[in-house]
DNA sequence: GGTATTTCTTAAGATACCTCATTGGCTGAT
DNA sequence: ATCAGCCAATGAGGTATCTTAAGAAATACC
Protein backbone atom coordinates (compact mmCIF):
# COMPACT_ATOMS: atom_id res chain seq x y z
CA UNK A 1 0.00 0.00 0.00
CA UNK A 2 1.19 3.20 -1.18
CA UNK A 3 2.26 5.91 2.01
CA UNK A 4 -0.24 8.13 -0.36
CA UNK A 5 -2.64 5.80 0.12
CA UNK A 6 -2.64 6.31 3.82
CA UNK A 7 -2.47 9.64 4.00
CA UNK A 8 -5.78 9.80 2.09
CA UNK A 9 -7.38 7.39 4.35
CA UNK A 10 -6.03 9.74 7.07
CA UNK A 11 -7.62 12.35 5.22
CA UNK A 12 -10.97 10.36 4.71
CA UNK A 13 -10.77 9.65 8.48
CA UNK A 14 -10.47 13.22 9.32
CA UNK A 15 -13.76 13.96 7.60
CA UNK A 16 -15.52 11.56 9.95
CA UNK A 17 -15.39 14.26 12.37
CA UNK A 18 -17.95 16.34 9.84
CA UNK A 19 -20.07 15.09 7.24
CA UNK A 20 -18.86 11.57 6.78
CA UNK A 21 -17.63 10.64 2.93
CA UNK A 22 -19.28 8.05 0.88
CA UNK A 23 -17.58 5.99 -1.40
CA UNK A 24 -17.87 8.00 -3.96
CA UNK A 25 -16.53 10.91 -2.44
CA UNK A 26 -13.80 9.19 -0.86
CA UNK A 27 -12.88 7.89 -4.54
CA UNK A 28 -12.48 11.85 -5.72
CA UNK A 29 -9.89 12.22 -2.59
CA UNK A 30 -8.07 9.47 -4.07
CA UNK A 31 -8.25 10.95 -7.45
CA UNK A 32 -7.64 14.44 -6.34
CA UNK A 33 -5.29 14.72 -3.75
CA UNK A 34 -1.52 14.90 -4.08
CA UNK A 35 0.43 13.85 -1.64
CA UNK A 36 4.03 15.42 -1.10
CA UNK A 37 6.65 15.17 1.22
CA UNK A 38 8.36 18.26 2.28
CA UNK A 39 11.75 19.31 4.31
CA UNK A 40 12.09 21.18 7.27
CA UNK A 41 12.56 24.63 5.78
CA UNK A 42 10.84 23.80 3.02
CA UNK A 43 8.36 26.41 1.32
CA UNK A 44 5.18 25.37 0.22
CA UNK A 45 3.91 29.13 -0.82
CA UNK A 46 6.53 32.30 -0.84
CA UNK A 47 5.19 35.78 -1.37
CA UNK A 48 5.07 36.73 -4.94
CA UNK A 49 3.41 33.21 -6.06
CA UNK A 50 -0.18 32.55 -6.35
CA UNK A 51 -1.29 29.91 -3.71
CA UNK A 52 -2.37 27.37 -5.96
CA UNK A 53 -2.78 24.23 -3.67
CA UNK A 54 -5.28 23.88 -0.53
CA UNK A 55 -3.30 21.60 1.81
CA UNK A 56 -3.99 19.60 4.46
CA UNK A 57 -1.23 18.56 6.60
CA UNK A 58 -0.99 14.61 7.18
CA UNK A 59 2.13 15.26 9.41
CA UNK A 60 5.21 17.67 10.73
CA UNK A 61 3.94 21.42 11.36
CA UNK A 62 4.00 24.53 9.13
CA UNK A 63 4.43 28.31 9.69
CA UNK A 64 2.36 31.00 7.77
CA UNK A 65 3.42 34.39 8.00
CA UNK A 66 4.00 37.85 6.49
CA UNK A 67 7.71 39.47 6.20
CA UNK A 68 7.47 43.40 7.07
CA UNK A 69 9.42 45.97 5.42
CA UNK A 70 12.10 45.78 8.07
CA UNK A 71 12.38 41.74 7.30
CA UNK A 72 10.54 40.92 10.45
CA UNK A 73 8.51 38.02 10.48
CA UNK A 74 4.93 37.39 11.79
CA UNK A 75 3.56 34.44 12.36
CA UNK A 76 -0.23 34.40 11.34
CA UNK A 77 -0.85 30.59 12.38
CA UNK A 78 0.26 26.90 12.36
CA UNK A 79 -1.00 23.68 11.25
CA UNK A 80 0.07 20.34 12.69
CA UNK A 81 -1.12 16.90 11.91
CA UNK A 82 -4.82 17.13 10.65
CA UNK A 83 -5.27 21.10 10.23
CA UNK A 84 -5.41 23.19 6.74
CA UNK A 85 -2.92 25.58 5.56
CA UNK A 86 -3.81 27.87 2.74
CA UNK A 87 -3.53 31.36 1.72
CA UNK A 88 -6.91 31.66 1.17
CA UNK A 89 -7.10 34.89 -0.19
CA UNK A 90 -4.52 33.99 -2.94
CA UNK A 91 -6.24 30.89 -3.44
CA UNK A 92 -9.68 31.93 -4.51
CA UNK A 93 -8.33 35.01 -6.12
CA UNK A 94 -5.48 33.39 -7.76
CA UNK A 95 -3.85 36.48 -7.09
CA UNK A 96 0.03 36.47 -5.97
CA UNK A 97 0.09 36.17 -2.24
CA UNK A 98 1.92 38.48 0.28
CA UNK A 99 2.60 35.42 2.44
CA UNK A 100 4.72 32.10 2.81
CA UNK A 101 4.33 29.26 4.06
CA UNK A 102 7.24 27.03 5.29
CA UNK A 103 7.75 23.56 7.40
CA UNK A 104 8.69 23.78 10.79
CA UNK A 105 9.37 19.91 10.74
CA UNK A 106 9.93 17.34 8.14
CA UNK A 107 6.25 16.90 7.07
CA UNK A 108 3.66 15.14 4.73
CA UNK A 109 1.33 16.79 3.25
CA UNK A 110 -1.84 16.14 1.01
CA UNK A 111 -2.74 18.88 -1.54
CA UNK A 112 -5.81 19.72 -4.05
CA UNK A 113 -5.50 22.32 -6.88
CA UNK A 114 -7.68 25.08 -7.16
CA UNK A 115 -9.89 23.76 -10.48
CA UNK A 116 -10.31 20.37 -8.87
CA UNK A 117 -11.28 22.40 -5.75
CA UNK A 118 -13.68 23.47 -7.54
CA UNK A 119 -15.10 20.53 -9.44
CA UNK A 120 -15.39 18.78 -6.38
CA UNK A 121 -17.57 21.69 -4.94
CA UNK A 122 -19.88 21.54 -7.88
CA UNK A 123 -20.01 18.14 -8.05
CA UNK A 124 -20.11 16.72 -4.26
CA UNK A 125 -22.11 19.33 -2.25
CA UNK A 126 -21.08 17.45 0.79
CA UNK A 127 -17.63 19.41 0.37
CA UNK A 128 -19.16 22.80 0.17
CA UNK A 129 -21.04 21.69 3.94
CA UNK A 130 -18.05 20.46 4.93
CA UNK A 131 -16.03 23.15 4.25
CA UNK A 132 -18.22 25.63 6.01
CA UNK A 133 -18.31 24.03 8.96
CA UNK A 134 -14.25 23.72 8.59
CA UNK A 135 -13.71 27.41 8.47
CA UNK A 136 -16.59 28.29 10.40
CA UNK A 137 -15.40 26.65 13.90
CA UNK A 138 -11.39 28.49 12.33
CA UNK A 139 -13.71 31.70 12.11
CA UNK A 140 -14.58 31.16 15.85
CA UNK A 141 -10.72 30.17 16.74
CA UNK A 142 -9.52 33.50 14.69
CA UNK A 143 -12.21 35.76 16.42
CA UNK A 144 -11.07 34.49 19.81
CA UNK A 145 -7.34 35.36 19.21
CA UNK A 146 -8.52 39.00 17.97
CA UNK A 147 -10.38 39.39 21.30
CA UNK A 148 -7.39 38.86 23.04
CA UNK A 149 -5.12 40.43 21.06
CA UNK A 150 -7.14 43.50 21.62
CA UNK A 151 -8.00 43.01 25.41
CA UNK A 152 -4.98 40.46 27.55
CA UNK A 153 -1.84 41.16 28.38
CA UNK A 154 1.21 39.46 26.81
CA UNK A 155 1.52 37.01 29.46
CA UNK A 156 -2.44 36.48 29.47
CA UNK A 157 -1.96 35.21 25.42
CA UNK A 158 0.94 33.45 26.05
CA UNK A 159 -0.61 31.26 28.46
CA UNK A 160 -4.29 30.84 26.75
CA UNK A 161 -1.96 29.95 23.53
CA UNK A 162 0.03 26.97 25.98
CA UNK A 163 -3.04 25.86 27.44
CA UNK A 164 -4.91 25.70 23.65
CA UNK A 165 -2.20 24.80 21.45
CA UNK A 166 -0.24 22.46 23.54
CA UNK A 167 0.91 19.98 20.96
CA UNK A 168 2.08 22.50 19.05
CA UNK A 169 3.79 24.65 21.54
CA UNK A 170 5.70 22.26 23.11
CA UNK A 171 7.61 22.16 19.15
CA UNK A 172 8.15 25.29 18.74
CA UNK A 173 11.33 27.44 19.54
CA UNK A 174 9.97 30.08 21.13
CA UNK A 175 11.03 32.88 18.94
CA UNK A 176 8.21 31.24 17.12
CA UNK A 177 5.34 31.53 19.67
CA UNK A 178 6.73 34.91 20.30
CA UNK A 179 6.14 35.84 16.66
CA UNK A 180 2.40 34.25 16.49
CA UNK A 181 2.08 36.73 19.92
CA UNK A 182 3.04 39.77 18.50
CA UNK A 183 6.05 40.20 20.80
CA UNK A 184 9.58 39.83 20.61
CA UNK A 185 11.55 36.98 21.78
CA UNK A 186 13.29 38.79 24.71
CA UNK A 187 9.90 39.98 25.99
CA UNK A 188 8.66 36.13 26.01
CA UNK A 189 11.57 35.69 28.05
CA UNK A 190 10.98 37.49 30.55
CA UNK A 191 7.27 36.37 30.91
CA UNK A 192 8.56 33.25 31.10
CA UNK A 193 11.25 34.05 34.06
CA UNK A 194 8.18 35.73 35.93
CA UNK A 195 6.43 32.72 35.87
CA UNK A 196 8.44 30.45 36.86
CA UNK A 197 9.57 32.56 39.55
CA UNK A 198 5.70 33.12 40.81
CA UNK A 199 5.02 29.10 40.59
CA UNK A 200 8.61 28.64 42.10
CA UNK A 201 9.08 31.14 44.64
CA UNK B 1 -45.37 46.15 0.23
CA UNK B 2 -44.94 45.45 3.24
CA UNK B 3 -41.23 46.80 4.96
CA UNK B 4 -40.58 43.44 5.76
CA UNK B 5 -41.14 42.50 1.81
CA UNK B 6 -38.77 44.99 0.91
CA UNK B 7 -35.86 43.73 3.57
CA UNK B 8 -35.93 39.93 2.03
CA UNK B 9 -35.92 42.09 -1.46
CA UNK B 10 -32.48 43.49 -0.05
CA UNK B 11 -31.03 39.96 1.27
CA UNK B 12 -32.29 38.33 -1.82
CA UNK B 13 -30.29 41.07 -4.35
CA UNK B 14 -27.30 40.90 -1.60
CA UNK B 15 -27.25 37.13 -3.03
CA UNK B 16 -26.70 38.35 -6.01
CA UNK B 17 -22.80 39.34 -5.36
CA UNK B 18 -22.59 35.12 -4.48
CA UNK B 19 -24.46 32.11 -6.50
CA UNK B 20 -27.64 34.09 -6.76
CA UNK B 21 -30.77 32.30 -6.02
CA UNK B 22 -33.63 30.47 -8.23
CA UNK B 23 -37.41 31.30 -6.93
CA UNK B 24 -37.52 28.05 -4.82
CA UNK B 25 -34.94 29.65 -2.65
CA UNK B 26 -36.05 32.92 -2.72
CA UNK B 27 -39.14 31.82 -1.35
CA UNK B 28 -37.60 30.01 1.80
CA UNK B 29 -35.96 33.61 2.52
CA UNK B 30 -39.73 34.84 2.64
CA UNK B 31 -40.77 32.35 4.66
CA UNK B 32 -37.64 32.22 7.02
CA UNK B 33 -36.58 35.69 7.27
CA UNK B 34 -38.14 37.42 10.37
CA UNK B 35 -37.61 41.30 10.34
CA UNK B 36 -37.01 43.48 13.46
CA UNK B 37 -36.63 46.72 14.22
CA UNK B 38 -34.10 47.15 17.09
CA UNK B 39 -33.55 50.92 19.04
CA UNK B 40 -30.07 52.82 19.33
CA UNK B 41 -28.82 50.59 22.23
CA UNK B 42 -31.34 47.96 22.34
CA UNK B 43 -29.52 44.61 22.26
CA UNK B 44 -29.82 41.53 20.21
CA UNK B 45 -27.55 38.86 21.75
CA UNK B 46 -26.78 39.10 26.14
CA UNK B 47 -23.92 37.24 27.64
CA UNK B 48 -25.34 34.11 29.07
CA UNK B 49 -27.95 33.92 26.80
CA UNK B 50 -27.95 31.25 23.39
CA UNK B 51 -27.63 33.20 20.18
CA UNK B 52 -30.70 31.68 18.59
CA UNK B 53 -30.33 34.24 15.61
CA UNK B 54 -28.21 34.36 12.54
CA UNK B 55 -28.97 37.86 11.94
CA UNK B 56 -28.44 40.09 8.31
CA UNK B 57 -28.56 43.91 8.72
CA UNK B 58 -30.61 45.64 6.86
CA UNK B 59 -29.90 49.14 7.57
CA UNK B 60 -28.35 50.63 10.46
CA UNK B 61 -25.41 49.09 12.85
CA UNK B 62 -24.66 47.33 15.24
CA UNK B 63 -21.35 46.31 17.44
CA UNK B 64 -20.59 42.82 18.97
CA UNK B 65 -18.37 43.28 22.34
CA UNK B 66 -16.91 40.95 24.96
CA UNK B 67 -16.98 42.32 28.52
CA UNK B 68 -13.87 42.06 30.84
CA UNK B 69 -13.44 41.19 34.24
CA UNK B 70 -12.90 44.82 35.28
CA UNK B 71 -16.10 45.66 32.70
CA UNK B 72 -14.59 47.41 29.93
CA UNK B 73 -16.13 46.94 26.70
CA UNK B 74 -13.93 45.12 23.68
CA UNK B 75 -15.58 45.19 20.18
CA UNK B 76 -14.70 42.21 18.15
CA UNK B 77 -17.12 43.17 15.24
CA UNK B 78 -18.90 46.15 13.74
CA UNK B 79 -21.66 45.02 11.37
CA UNK B 80 -23.72 47.68 9.11
CA UNK B 81 -26.26 47.94 5.99
CA UNK B 82 -25.74 43.93 4.09
CA UNK B 83 -23.26 42.72 6.16
CA UNK B 84 -24.12 39.13 8.99
CA UNK B 85 -23.94 39.50 12.93
CA UNK B 86 -23.76 36.37 14.82
CA UNK B 87 -21.84 34.70 17.92
CA UNK B 88 -21.20 31.82 15.72
CA UNK B 89 -19.70 29.94 18.80
CA UNK B 90 -22.86 30.01 20.57
CA UNK B 91 -25.67 29.70 17.72
CA UNK B 92 -23.75 25.84 16.37
CA UNK B 93 -23.20 25.03 19.99
CA UNK B 94 -26.56 25.97 20.86
CA UNK B 95 -24.47 27.10 24.42
CA UNK B 96 -24.98 30.58 26.28
CA UNK B 97 -22.73 32.97 24.87
CA UNK B 98 -19.88 35.14 26.32
CA UNK B 99 -20.97 38.55 24.21
CA UNK B 100 -23.09 41.21 23.44
CA UNK B 101 -24.37 42.26 20.17
CA UNK B 102 -26.14 46.16 20.52
CA UNK B 103 -27.60 48.70 17.80
CA UNK B 104 -25.45 51.65 17.59
CA UNK B 105 -27.95 52.83 15.69
CA UNK B 106 -31.86 52.74 15.53
CA UNK B 107 -31.68 49.49 13.01
CA UNK B 108 -33.63 47.13 10.55
CA UNK B 109 -32.38 43.30 10.67
CA UNK B 110 -33.70 40.12 9.26
CA UNK B 111 -32.99 36.58 11.26
CA UNK B 112 -33.57 33.55 10.96
CA UNK B 113 -33.78 30.89 13.87
CA UNK B 114 -31.28 27.80 14.23
CA UNK B 115 -33.31 25.01 12.86
CA UNK B 116 -34.76 26.96 10.10
CA UNK B 117 -31.59 27.47 8.88
CA UNK B 118 -30.17 23.80 9.59
CA UNK B 119 -33.28 22.61 7.48
CA UNK B 120 -32.45 25.74 5.03
CA UNK B 121 -28.46 23.78 4.13
CA UNK B 122 -30.45 20.50 4.11
CA UNK B 123 -32.86 21.44 1.32
CA UNK B 124 -30.65 23.62 -0.76
CA UNK B 125 -27.47 23.01 -1.04
CA UNK B 126 -26.45 26.41 -2.69
CA UNK B 127 -26.84 28.29 1.05
CA UNK B 128 -24.12 26.02 2.14
CA UNK B 129 -21.88 26.91 -0.76
CA UNK B 130 -22.74 30.97 -0.46
CA UNK B 131 -22.78 31.05 3.08
CA UNK B 132 -19.25 28.83 2.68
CA UNK B 133 -18.08 31.52 0.73
CA UNK B 134 -19.17 34.16 3.05
CA UNK B 135 -17.45 33.15 5.59
CA UNK B 136 -14.44 32.63 3.90
CA UNK B 137 -14.21 36.34 2.56
CA UNK B 138 -14.76 36.90 6.36
CA UNK B 139 -11.72 34.89 7.39
CA UNK B 140 -9.50 36.53 5.34
CA UNK B 141 -10.31 40.17 6.64
CA UNK B 142 -10.11 38.82 10.14
CA UNK B 143 -6.86 37.22 9.51
CA UNK B 144 -5.63 40.73 8.04
CA UNK B 145 -6.97 41.83 11.09
CA UNK B 146 -4.74 39.84 13.06
CA UNK B 147 -1.75 40.05 11.03
CA UNK B 148 -2.37 43.72 11.98
CA UNK B 149 -2.62 43.35 15.69
CA UNK B 150 0.47 41.83 16.21
CA UNK B 151 2.62 43.53 13.49
CA UNK B 152 1.55 47.01 13.22
CA UNK B 153 1.37 50.23 15.90
CA UNK B 154 -1.68 51.35 16.96
CA UNK B 155 -1.27 54.66 14.61
CA UNK B 156 -0.80 51.98 11.38
CA UNK B 157 -3.92 50.19 13.04
CA UNK B 158 -6.00 53.32 12.97
CA UNK B 159 -5.73 54.19 9.47
CA UNK B 160 -5.66 50.87 7.56
CA UNK B 161 -9.51 50.82 9.41
CA UNK B 162 -10.14 53.92 8.54
CA UNK B 163 -8.96 53.58 4.94
CA UNK B 164 -11.21 49.88 4.82
CA UNK B 165 -14.36 50.65 7.24
CA UNK B 166 -14.87 54.67 5.84
CA UNK B 167 -18.95 53.71 5.76
CA UNK B 168 -18.75 52.36 9.41
CA UNK B 169 -15.55 54.53 10.74
CA UNK B 170 -17.86 58.04 10.04
CA UNK B 171 -20.47 56.77 11.94
CA UNK B 172 -18.55 55.82 14.87
CA UNK B 173 -17.68 57.93 18.37
CA UNK B 174 -14.01 57.64 18.64
CA UNK B 175 -14.56 55.43 21.60
CA UNK B 176 -15.72 52.57 19.97
CA UNK B 177 -13.00 52.31 17.36
CA UNK B 178 -10.62 52.35 20.21
CA UNK B 179 -12.34 49.56 21.42
CA UNK B 180 -12.25 48.21 18.14
CA UNK B 181 -8.41 48.75 17.72
CA UNK B 182 -7.56 47.69 21.26
CA UNK B 183 -6.16 50.77 22.65
CA UNK B 184 -7.53 53.57 24.80
CA UNK B 185 -9.87 56.74 24.02
CA UNK B 186 -7.24 59.06 25.34
CA UNK B 187 -4.61 57.65 23.20
CA UNK B 188 -6.65 57.12 20.01
CA UNK B 189 -6.87 61.13 20.64
CA UNK B 190 -3.20 61.54 20.83
CA UNK B 191 -2.85 59.57 17.64
CA UNK B 192 -5.33 62.07 15.90
CA UNK B 193 -3.75 65.21 16.87
CA UNK B 194 -0.13 63.58 15.72
CA UNK B 195 -1.85 62.39 12.42
CA UNK B 196 -3.56 65.96 11.67
CA UNK B 197 -0.27 68.06 13.09
CA UNK B 198 1.85 66.04 10.68
CA UNK B 199 -0.46 66.89 8.36
CA UNK B 200 -1.27 70.83 8.48
CA UNK B 201 1.82 71.69 10.07
C1' DG C 1 -34.45 74.76 22.89
C1' DG C 2 -32.33 73.46 26.92
C1' DT C 3 -30.34 70.17 29.92
C1' DA C 4 -28.16 65.73 30.76
C1' DT C 5 -25.07 62.68 28.99
C1' DT C 6 -21.67 61.20 26.27
C1' DT C 7 -17.54 62.09 23.92
C1' DC C 8 -13.12 64.46 22.96
C1' DT C 9 -8.90 66.52 24.42
C1' DT C 10 -4.89 67.32 27.26
C1' DA C 11 -1.28 66.24 30.37
C1' DA C 12 1.61 63.93 33.95
C1' DG C 13 3.17 59.89 35.80
C1' DA C 14 3.16 54.77 35.47
C1' DT C 15 3.71 50.36 33.05
C1' DA C 16 4.16 47.25 29.12
C1' DC C 17 6.84 46.28 25.69
C1' DC C 18 10.91 47.10 22.46
C1' DT C 19 15.90 47.66 20.92
C1' DC C 20 20.49 46.59 21.22
C1' DA C 21 24.35 44.24 22.90
C1' DT C 22 26.23 40.35 25.25
C1' DT C 23 26.62 35.75 26.99
C1' DG C 24 26.29 30.83 27.14
C1' DG C 25 24.13 26.39 25.85
C1' DC C 26 22.83 23.27 22.29
C1' DT C 27 22.77 21.05 17.79
C1' DG C 28 24.02 19.64 13.43
C1' DA C 29 27.50 19.29 10.05
C1' DT C 30 32.25 18.36 9.08
C1' DA D 1 35.91 16.14 18.84
C1' DT D 2 35.34 20.83 16.68
C1' DC D 3 33.28 24.56 14.85
C1' DA D 4 29.39 27.33 13.13
C1' DG D 5 24.90 28.61 13.70
C1' DC D 6 20.83 28.86 15.98
C1' DC D 7 18.38 29.75 20.36
C1' DA D 8 17.50 31.24 25.17
C1' DA D 9 18.47 34.50 28.67
C1' DT D 10 19.69 38.96 30.67
C1' DG D 11 20.15 43.92 31.49
C1' DA D 12 20.17 48.88 30.35
C1' DG D 13 17.88 52.33 28.29
C1' DG D 14 14.12 53.81 25.10
C1' DT D 15 9.31 54.14 23.14
C1' DA D 16 4.42 52.95 23.03
C1' DT D 17 0.58 52.78 25.40
C1' DC D 18 -2.19 53.07 29.84
C1' DT D 19 -4.20 55.38 34.01
C1' DT D 20 -6.20 59.03 36.17
C1' DA D 21 -8.21 63.42 36.37
C1' DA D 22 -10.11 67.42 34.60
C1' DG D 23 -12.33 70.63 31.55
C1' DA D 24 -14.35 71.53 26.91
C1' DA D 25 -17.14 70.16 23.06
C1' DA D 26 -20.58 67.61 20.93
C1' DT D 27 -24.79 65.09 20.98
C1' DA D 28 -29.06 62.76 22.71
C1' DC D 29 -33.29 63.27 24.73
C1' DC D 30 -37.35 65.59 26.68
Amino acid sequence: MSTENTSVKQLINYFKNYFPLNSKERDELFLHFTERKVKRRGFILQQGDVCRHFTFVVSGCFKMYAVDKNGKEHNIQFAAENDWITDLASFYSEKPSQLYIEAIEPSVILQIKYPDLISLYINHHKFDRNFRIIIEQKFIALQNRVLQNISSTAEERYQSFLEQYPHISNRLPNTQVASYLGITPEFLSKIRKDLSQRSNP
